[in-house]
DNA sequence: GGATGGATACGAAACCATTCAAAGATATGC
DNA sequence: GCATATCTTTGAATGGTTTCGTATCCATCC
């Protein structure tokens, strides 16, 4: 006969103990004799007794569950239609599971969203991704003083956590293999371009190879909405503005997929007649026709890092500042949207 | 001078009343004079009292939180490589975040996952998608009494609420435009075939609509892993099995996707040689060259609708159990896909 | 003036776990 | 055998909220 609910003091009166060793042998904390546990532990086996997690949340402040926050689409709050970010949240989730943690995943739109979500959800930690140098979302994070790591930003403090790729790197990989090939005009479709931004860095990776071989051009920079309109738009002005331009180096494999659509409908051949190359390396890269060159990322793994960090902290096992940002490898695929230059 | 943790009681004392009024207040149980609720709530602005999530979770038992369970791969424990689901999510998030709840993202393996998660989480509710009707992730959730919604599930119980599209008229509605532009050879690609699945109805619409033109054959029904390196792989079988196909139906838009690479690989051309539809109409769809035919859903409106469900659930406001089958529609999206039988 | 009743405010229990100090039990050493 | 040290175990406090039943207040009416 089951009570309606199997507590720890239902438990604790099967087994003949009190509450307190009942809760000890759960939290291991070892000043159990053994005999003692092995009773308390087979009845709580017999009667599936699972702790309320409200109960402990409440005790000991902590929910085992860490929050993921993505930015919005402003009005229609919808969350950004990038493979990206579903790919990422995929190597989070993953990694949170094998540590019983699970993750509340949040579109924000305003810090103050953000303030309440975390005050509020008692969260363990939160994971913030793309949050930009002066942004609110930085400050609220930092000041509600919860363990934070933040994906894909590039913020000065230096005691903060933060995971991303070599995102200069990256850039300087496109660049190169578009000069190797001898192209000389080569276009840049960024996304918002602000300072300190994703795309800022690869911008300048772009920016200095280029420069090396004397070629970089301001007026072929264009900054567009990091989505696939965005690249079929950018399309549009570029080809009819620029005609001399060989190949674009998106910033974005979703930029990439919509100026591939423009292009087509516009008549060009990719390769032939510009070269592209994108960002990222999400899966339908491999199934653009033609195939997009792309600086790969590990996409997967930096979820899985950010998840390592943030346990890092919540363990309160702090890591010396110079340690605390993690920069993953990119690696450059070669597809067949890059050709060289006739 | 704020305490370390402003309470109810805290505000209990600076507003002069007791705990009990100003919870009465924050309820709007309406017991209280407007005079003091005044005062109570200029308190609680004052010094931004926010309640604590977890005691009222105790107390209350509500945890303000549901779980999406989204089945993941096997060996590697990912969750699916199809912006379906994002979109899906996207839709979810929006619409609870507008009810002050937060949504738990979680990938599920087995069912013993399934029934830890719900159990210890104190979740309000749980939106499972795509479960079939033997699956053990039905009978963990009904059992264990909690509000749950099925999306894209056929299952018999009717007590159940369920949220999918009109799988077999999108089906018949793909069959019927081939039909339409002379195309008799039409192959089915579909994702696994199991009875009562999405595909099973998408498999039906479009075997009633073949045969009404007297040109179903069993043989050209494909069955392939949903996902782009399924639809790739099955596209090498079956031109070269099935020389006669001019059109091939894909269950998936994802799937349409590997198979236009491989086409393109073998030097096929869509529409001239091969008329391909796909189904779901995600954003990438807009973007395939050519773009794709398409049995477009709402997705989004999908994740809104079954949140909607849980809250009239949540609520304890139960439906008669005829209204608890909700099915969206579907629409026809012509793209460039597809083409007249010469 | 006292009884009546509705509106308002409150005290205390309950929710279920963790934790700390202290008590109880057992073992050790002389 | 006794004092002391070491393990085990426990009672009680604690965390922050909701809720139920009761107490208080004040106005109204006879």
């Amino acid at each position: 006969m089951l009570p309606k609910e199997v507590t720890i003091k239902y438990i604790a009166e099967k087994a003949n103990v009190s509450i307190a060793t009942v809760s000890n042998v759960i939290n291991d904390k070892g000043r159990v004799s053994e005999k003692t546990a092995e009773r308390v532990r087979s009845v709580i086996h017999q009667y599936r007794y699972q702790g309320n997690l409200a109960a402990k949340n409440l005790r000991t402040k902590k929910s085992y569950l860490f929050g993921v926050v993505v930015s919005v689409t402003q009005p229609e709050r919808k969350l950004k239609d990038n493979p990206f970010y579903w790919e990422l949240i995929s190597g989070i989730e993953a990694k949170a599971s094998g540590y019983e943690f699970s993750i509340v995943l949040k579109g924000i739109d305003s810090s103050e969203e953000l303030l309440a979500f975390i005050n509020q959800r008692n969260l363990d930690g939160v994971i913030i991704v793309g949050a930009e140098e002066n942004s609110s979302f930085v400050k609220v994070a930092e000041e509600s003083k919860i363990p934070a790591v933040y994906i894909d930003s590039y913020l000065e403090d230096v005691s903060l956590y933060q995971v991303r790729i070599d995102d200069k790197l990256g850039g300087a990989a496109a660049a190169r293999h578009l000069l190797e090939l001898g192209h000389r005009k080569v276009a840049l479709l960024s996304g918002k371009l602000t300072y300190n931004s994703v795309n800022y860095y690869r911008w300048e990776g772009c920016k200095e190879e280029l420069s090396a071989y004397d070629c970089y051009d301001e007026s072929l920079l264009i900054e567009t909405d990091t989505s696939a309109e965005g690249g079929y738009a950018a399309a549009e002005d570029m080809i009819e503005k620029f005609p001399e331009i060989t190949a674009v180096i998106c910033f974005s494999d979703i930029t990439a997929l919509g100026f591939y659509k423009r292009l087509n409908e516009k008549g060009y051949e990719i390769p032939k007649d510009l070269s592209i190359t994108g960002f990222d390396g999400v899966y339908f890269t491999n199934y653009m026709i033609p195939k997009l060159t792309t600086v790969k990322q590990d996409v997967s793994k930096k979820g899985v890092t950010a998840v390592n960090l943030l346990f890092e902290q919540i363990k309160n096992n702090p890591w010396p500042v110079e340690n605390r940002r993690i920069s993953l490898p990119v690696f450059l695929i070669k597809g067949e949207s890059t050709a060289p230059l006739l």
